[in-house]
DNA sequence: ACCTATTAATAACT
DNA sequence: TAGTTATTAATAGGT
């Protein structure tokens, strides 16, 4: 763009590309906010470098952005088009992540026999929503009230369906539950979620 | 910036500022996508116009970003500095607001009697485990270990302070957890909630 | 970090 | 919403 035009591919010099990265860096947040200004929108932008460290540029407030973000995502997954991104990949890739996920909590609840069902009884799933009444944010408190409603409505099917005894293993139940935001959660590049894992000797 | 210079303030004439958004929306996604290229970089763009609408752009998976951006944001938690954003007004904002939720639920902890902490007892957060043993996300599963662990260790105390009687009103316990990550839910702009609040008439 | 030639973005207009 | 163009803004390569 300038002394040479360049071609938009990974910089393969070391130290060019980070000089670049800075440089470019400055002027995408600066860009992002003069459009906020500008237009009267709410803009967040999330930069991770190479080396991971984080960049991050808000108008307003990171975490009520991503909240309202992941609202928007998951009004798109009850009916999967209008999507109006610029480029509809990660959606797409996200829809599709979720899709398969749901289909496997599916098979997963036909697998369950009557007895672990009821494990998972009223009760628990009435504890577990006293929980979630406390202060947990806001999309973790939408996604587990769906995850809560999911699985009383699943129970409450097979319930009806099965009497109290064998399990059906025909297909899904689509229509049950439109709604399904958990994905499998590798703890890849987590290190502190170890100091975390249940199960420790705890003094009681 | 051409056929004349602009001050970067919120343009006044509504279809000049829809036209500015869009061509400047387009230079923004644009340029955030060649610095994604050129340097290696991770990165994701949410952009909500005045009007509500969600443009986004996300080098990988948005959602995946957002988690690492989140788990990011927990790490500064612990140690309330070292923070290298663009501006630091939303992340700060989200300390001071998590603090006072924290604050506020060591407050409430204090006041429950011991009744109702057997209630929410080992058996129950055992459930709760396997739950979340599951498909959530990472972190949600990470914020929810937390909350559980940090409960144990709460009860632990509670139990070992007080043997099995009254209440402690001191000095809250800081050392206890430093990681919280639970925050208030409004749920304001979220219609679909209300069919998935829960004590709703389930068929059994 | 700074410089600057050159390209890229874009404000006003159509 | 899409093109044109004059002008400013961003920046690649060099110091």
């Amino acid at each position: 763009m300038v002394r040479q035009k360049i071609q938009i591919k990974k910089i393969d010099n070391l130290t060019a590309r980070q000089v670049t990265f800075s440089k470019r860096r400055r002027g995408l947040f600066k860009k992002a906010q003069e459009l906020s200004t500008l237009c009267d929108a709410d803009i967040g932008l999330i930069v991770f470098s190479a080396t991971g460290k984080l960049f991050e540029y808000s108008s307003s407030s990171m975490m009520q952005l991503i909240d309202k973000h992941k609202v928007h995502s998951d009004r798109d997954m009850d009916s999967p088009d209008q999507l109006q991104s610029f480029n509809l990949q990660s959606e797409k890739k996200n829809y599709g992540i979720l899709s398969r996920e749901f289909a496997e909590k599916n098979r997963e609840l036909r697998q369950l026999n009557g007895e672990e069902l009821q494990g998972l009884g009223l009760e628990e799933l009435m504890k577990l929503e006293k929980i979630v009444e406390g202060g947990i944010s806001r999309v973790m408190k939408i996604k587990f009230m769906r995850e809560i409603s999911s699985l009383k409505k699943k129970q409450a099917r097979l319930n009806e369906v099965e009497g109290h005894n064998a399990i059906e293993g025909g297909h899904s139940a689509d229509s049950i539950t439109t709604n399904h935001s958990l994905v499998n959660g590798h703890l890849d590049y987590i290190d502190s979620v170890t100091s975390l894992k249940l199960g420790l000797p705890i003094p009681y």
